[in-house]
DNA sequence: GATGTATTAAACCAGTCAGTTATTTAACCA
DNA sequence: TGGTTAAATAACTGACTGGTTTAATACATC
């Protein structure tokens, strides 16, 4: 069954490697075997890393003689991070109870007499 | 091996059912049972996918009585959010060419005679 | 056209994933 | 105590993943 586009997204965002692609390819265009160069894997591996994040579209190809440089496309890390931004509310709330919950430790800091 | 805590948010997050899980949760705690009632698949399927969230601390438990209630827990989304930012730069980018791309429609169709 | 280089494809493998059914644990009720 | 409800665990399955090695394709250069 044909996953939905968001899941592509995120599975594809699952892994290290692929994330460290995308971080490569964010200077500009890169050749697979100079893409492969940092990883500890064959090129066959990184090819079929290249593969799923040209398939989840978050990356495209094109060819130059005898290289397929790939290139960031990052309208699908758009879609992904709309989706997340809905529960922004959410992790600012929790980092207002943080915030919070400093400012009570200073203030009993400050009871005891232990404030600078 | 133990992915890193990216690997495992975006892996969580990489499937339908768990996504509906989380934004069910947005509007408050809610039961096992309760949660699995939208989706076509048994309990344990759905209590299997709530231990891949709470594994990826994307919510947590507690108990009550018979239950054991669900909540969201927002910090790993904003840690993946907070990944993605860095692209928003290509993504904007390419958004100006849309509509750069767009203006010179507009213009073609003017010069041809298509214009409102 | 032969040879070298860049890349992909094919076949295979072990491990993980998402689901199932059947069983077990835990708490409530009477 | 026994019966019911809520949820988790165990054991199993088929499909998918991320890697490998070997083989094929595509272009460049001589």
């Amino acid at each position: 069954m044909a996953p939905d586009q968001l899941s592509t997204t995120f599975a594809a965002l699952a892994d290290p490697t692929r994330r460290a692609i995308l971080a490569r390819l964010a200077s500009g265009e890169v050749s697979v075997t100079d893409l492969a160069k940092p990883f500890d894997m064959t090129l066959p591996a990184v090819s079929k890393h290249l593969k799923v994040l040209e398939n989840a579209r978050l990356i495209s190809r094109r060819r130059d003689g005898q290289w397929r440089p790939a290139r960031l496309e990052a309208h699908r890390l758009r879609e992904a991070t709309k989706w997340m931004e809905r529960y922004r509310i959410f992790w600012e709330q929790s980092l207002d109870r943080l915030d919070q919950h400093l400012r009570e430790l200073q203030r009993e800091d400050k009871k005891h007499g232990r404030g600078k």
